[in-house]
RNA sequence: GCUCGAGUGGUGGAAUUGGUAGACACGUUGGACUUAAAAUCCAAUGUCCAUUAGGACGUACGGGUUCAAGUCCCGUCUCGAGUACCA
């Protein structure tokens, strides 16, 4: 008889919860009704409650996946029945990589796959996919679909462009510390010119007046703009990866290669879309304060933008004109400074070194170039570098300083020179050691001769004229005061957030609103976009290894009648002399797919006049920002960091009312699976069960979980038929069956350990499944799925059920008879503590404590309605099928989720006694009930007496008595 | 290396301010019901000693503070996450 049969027949006969029918129902009463449709006009107080939203990839949903959406879920339902309008949308992260690689190898259109992965269907392989859709419906959410957003959708796409011209019409002004409209600036250049303008922008923008700004060209003007405006076209030096074709944002390197597929990545020079984020360092950092995440996130974020506080200092170079600039956050051991170290791949390098050092100079920065990014990170013991032969100087001892390479000097990261002090710094310490350069102390008391000392709280400097006998701190601001004095320095602070490459070489993302016009870039209107991807044949690079989109055969830009229109048309360079058609070419690249996660949350905000803004004032003004946002820590240097630089830029535009986009996140932990091992017999097809392995040359092989039971006993019929190479296989048993053993690991087809969602809602229901899933464990914490578990709450529910039914027949048998004392203390227990578990997100006690109030109403066979009508309101968050159905047959026509909080009443908890426990050194005996008001002194004038008390003292006189009223009594002695 | 988190039964995990360690489940064992299985119900279940009564030991390890420590302090170990020649 096959589980599903067996299932339905044992329903009918023995207990009456029917958890499909019943789920059925309401998801359909919902959707029809849009019972969870949020509006924008209510007297409620708002609350938004977000998830992050996801990439519907064609291997559906595994059970962790729902894990964030079911803690979101819980807390939505909970908000609205506090009497709160909720907004818990949710849409889909529909650009990326995966429907593109699947579009390379299948030919199939990525907007095809994409509707089938989210709607449902099957695909041009045959296979069938449920559709991710189709999956969350079925778990019974309470999002709100009617505000559903695609990033790959035009209508979305349309303000994820606008937002990019916005950025490039932009400037960041220091002085006001918020972006403007380029036209400030502007005016400004041609008022003042730039030498006042305190702009985030390009390093050695040459200075220029008023007067010249005005005799530049039209296309002079435009170059020197370019740097200033918040996204800019730049010739930098990016992650290329070539096994995908495309540059990579340095979170999406891993370890030295791509986070996804796991590719060498090199270090290549394009001219690509830069985004200038590091403007924003300062409020990204000073931002984080303010809001309610866990501090293991904020701190990844502030490594991430990394500010280290300290000075530049310049050196001037012996028998040279130029200087060398440093930065160091230890000003304070500028005498300590015996050598300076350059990154090898200066330029700066090749014209310094003399003429007998060039040999070895130039071998280094061959051997250096030659080793990855990967190599010189795994390898950071070796100590390598070469002497250039030049000097520079001291800028108060005029000493000379001799000038090396070496690379564990970063060119990315401040001026890609450092000036070394060997008796602070441990690398230069090596280097020191290694090449035989001298070490001067310049700390007192300290003694050098072994490592280097660091610690800038137990520093006094010595040896350094002006500054001795000085703390670190005094010290380093009088270093910066000479050295200001002398012209060589000034104070600074330095950060390591980069400006983030914003061009990918790829099909699947959204087309950039750019033409080029004699090389410069120009936005395309607001009113003219969505600018909309092109159809191509094949979507990989051409030939001439420009991006996918050079394939398209329709992409130029008539900037006459603003349409796409052939390439053809595009004046070619043969006839150069022809007349300006304003036709020009269009942007190859497109968009990142952090582009269209950056501001979703605004969109949800919006669902009328979709086409007309990005998110009305209004509706913006209305739900401010997300109240709460639950997903994965993974995203915390990505879209974390770039949504709050955009909501920051748009706030500082005027476009949105908010700083910061999300003001309380949650961070779910994993749902690992626990994966079953086989274990063949080494050269053979002979499979041993678990117990007769251990000594055996054996081969584990992964089995697919849906063959092993709880027992962990594998059904080996199954496992035969899986593979053609297993038909014939040897299964040597152990007291008669097949025992697999077990792990726990990451959750992925390749090791058969996934769980469906689909298949665990139709076995045991939905309201089962988002409490199993919220009882096993903390949201935050990663933990391993275990579906034997799930029967502990399915039982509940089953036993839930019978609360408001009669037994023998289930008929439905709830009573206006009055509560008793303790089913009252039961209800209200249960309030209280599913409440204070909601607000604190720890679901998985609320879920124990409706078990224990089950427990207890059962063994007190209540039947009052004034108890379990309140009880059903409590479950409804997180079981809200059954609690629909029981609302409905408590008499209700409207949701469950348009009642209240039921209210907690102190006054049935109230308590005349207590059982204490009577405890001698502090070790807990026995217990004693005794009145709650009864004083200290009688309490223990009757714990004395009592006769067990006597037992354990056994004739001893006690030492000291303590007392704590309403919690204990311990005995010294 | 640095930063942050965490170590509790066979398993997942409770213990909100120091006050009865192991709630609630899973699993296991035994029993009831059944031709049987499933389901349901009942009982036991930290470890060790003891026939019972009861006792001893128990929250990674070693110390400490306290009448009382899973919880606070010091040190050590292990695991996880983030990050890294960042000057």
């Amino acid at each position: 008889m096959s589980t599903l049969s067996r299932k339905r027949i044992y329903n009918t006969l023995t207990m009456k919860y029917h958890f499909n029918e019943i789920e059925a129902k309401w998801q359909k009463y919902w959707a029809d009704k849009g019972t969870f449709n949020a509006s924008n006009n209510s007297d409620k107080p708002k609350y938004y409650v977000l998830d992050m939203f996801p990439y519907p990839s064609g291997a559906g949903l595994h059970v962790g996946h729902p894990l964030g959406y079911i803690a979101s879920d819980v807390y939505a339902r909970y908000k609205r029945l506090k009497g709160f309008n909720v907004l818990h949308p949710q849409g889909y992260d529909s650009f990326g990589l995966p429907a593109e690689q699947y579009a390379i190898q299948t030919g199939q259109h990525p907007a095809v796959t994409t509707k089938v992965n989210i709607e449902g269907g099957v695909d041009n392989q045959g296979n069938e996919i449920a559709g991710y859709r189709n999956q969350l419906d079925k778990i019974g959410f309470s999002f709100d679909w009617s505000r559903e957003v695609r990033t790959s959708n035009p209508e979305y796409y349309k303000w994820t462009q606008w937002i990019f011209t916005e950025l490039f019409n932009s400037w960041y002004n220091y002085d006001t510390n918020k972006a403007e409209g380029i036209e400030t600036l502007v005016s400004a250049f041609a008022k003042e010119g730039n030498g006042n303008i305190n702009a985030a922008c390009d390093d050695n923008i040459e200075p220029f007046t008023a007067a010249q700004w005005n005799d530049f060209s039209e296309n002079e003007k435009q170059v020197i703009l370019l740097q200033y405006r918040l996204t800019y076209l730049a010739e930098t030096e990016v992650n290329w990866c070539p096994a995908l074709g495309t540059v990579l944002a340095n979170d999406e390197i891993v370890n030295g290669v791509s986070e996804r597929g796991g590719h060498t990545v090199v270090r290549k020079k394009m001219t690509q879309w830069s985004m200038r984020i590091s403007a924003y360092a300062e409020r990204l950092l000073q931002g984080l304060d303010s809001l309610d995440w866990s501090e293991s996130i904020k701190e990844t974020q502030r490594n991430w933008i990394g500010k280290s506080v300290g000075a530049t200092v310049s050196f001037n170079l012996k028998d040279h004109d130029k200087k060398i600039e440093v930065f160091t956050t230890r000003p304070d051991t500028i005498f300590g400074v015996s050598f300076m170290t350059l990154a090898p791949e200066l330029d700066l390098v090749q014209e310094i070194t003399t003429p007998e050092q060039k040999e070895k100079v130039d071998a280094y920065i061959a051997s250096t170039a030659k080793r990855s990014e990967r190599e010189r990170m795994a390898d950071v013991k070796t100590i390598t570098g070469a002497f250039t032969g030049a000097y520079a100087e001291h800028p108060f001892t005029k000493e000379p300083i001799p000038i090396w390479i070496g690379d564990y000097v970063l060119a990315g990261y401040g001026t890609g020179a450092v000036m070394a002090v060997p008796c602070g710094d441990q690398r230069d310490y090596d280097f020191a050691k290694h090449f035989g350069i001298a070490i001067p102390n310049v700390f007192e008391g300290v003694d050098i001769s072994e490592e280097a000392f660091a610690d800038k709280a137990a520093t006094v400097i010595a040896n350094s004229d002006f500054l001795n006998g000085l703390k670190y701190k005094k010290a380093v601001k009088l270093a910066i005061y000479e050295l200001e004095k002398v012209g060589a320095g000034s104070g600074k602070t330095n950060y390591r957030l980069r400006d983030a490459v914003f061009s990918r070489q790829r099909y699947w993302g959204e087309p950039f609103p750019v033409y080029y016009k004699d090389g410069m870039p120009h936005m395309i209107d607001v009113e003219h976009l969505p600018l909309e991807l092109p159809e191509i044949e094949k979507y990989l690079p051409t030939e001439d290894g420009e991006p996918p989109l050079g394939r398209a055969d329709v992409w130029a830009w008539d900037s006459k009648t603003n349409k796409v229109v052939s390439n053809d048309l595009v004046r070619s360079s043969a006839v150069e002399n022809s007349e300006d058609n304003g036709i020009y070419p269009l942007e190859l690249n497109t968009m990142p797919g952090w582009a269209g996660s950056s501001w979703y949350f605004f969109r949800y905000m919006e669902k009328a006049q979709r086409d007309a803004v990005f998110a009305s004032k209004e509706a913006m003004d209305y739900w401010g920002n997300v109240d709460l946002y639950i997903g994965g820590s993974e995203h915390g240097t990505g879209h974390l960091l770039y949504s709050r630089f955009w909501v920051k830029f748009l706030k500082d535009r005027g476009h949105v009312s908010v700083d910061e986009p999300f003001q309380k996140m949650i961070n779910q932990g994993m749902i690992l699976g626990t994966s079953a091992f086989v274990y063949r017999e080494e050269n053979s097809n002979t499979f041993l069960s678990l117990g007769l392995s251990k000594d055996k040359q054996v081969q584990p092989i992964h089995a697919p979980v849906a063959f092993v039971n709880a027992s962990d006993e594998l059904d080996v019929e199954a496992f035969k038929k899986w593979r053609p190479e297993f038909k014939d296989a040897e299964f040597i048993l152990e007291d008669g069956v097949y025992k697999v053993g077990r792990e726990v690991e990451k959750m992925s087809k390749s090791k058969y350990n996934v769980v469906n969602p689909d298949e665990i809602c139709e076995q045991y229901g939905a309201d089962t499944l988002r409490m199993y899933e919220m009882f096993l464990g903390p949201l935050e914490q990663a933990k391993p799925w275990n579906t034997a578990g799930i029967t502990g709450v399915h039982n509940f529910l089953k036993k839930f059920w019978k609360l408001y039914h009669n037994g023998a027949e289930a008929t439905f048998n709830v009573t206006d008879t009055p509560a008793s004392k303790d089913s009252l203390k039961t209800l209200h227990k249960t309030i209280k503590k599913v409440q204070e578990d909601i607000e604190n997100f720890s679901f998985n006690t609320s879920v124990s404590t409706f078990m224990i109030a089950a427990n207890e109403l059962s063994a007190q066979k209540c039947t009052s309605q004034e108890v379990l009508e309140p009880l059903a309101i409590l479950i409804a968050p997180y079981a809200p099928h059954i609690a629909e159905e029981l609302w409905s047959k408590l008499g209700h026509t409207e949701s469950i989720s348009e009642a209240g909080f039921p209210v907690f009443e102190e006054k049935h908890l109230v308590e005349s006694a207590k059982n204490y426990p009577i405890s001698f050194n502090g070790k807990m005996k026995f217990t004693l009930e005794l009145p709650l008001d009864m004083s200290k002194d009688e309490i223990e004038k009757t714990v004395m007496a009592h006769e067990k008390t006597q037992m354990y003292l056994d004739g001893r006189t006690p030492k000291k008595v303590i007392v704590v009223p309403g919690k204990i009594v311990n005995i010294v002695g």
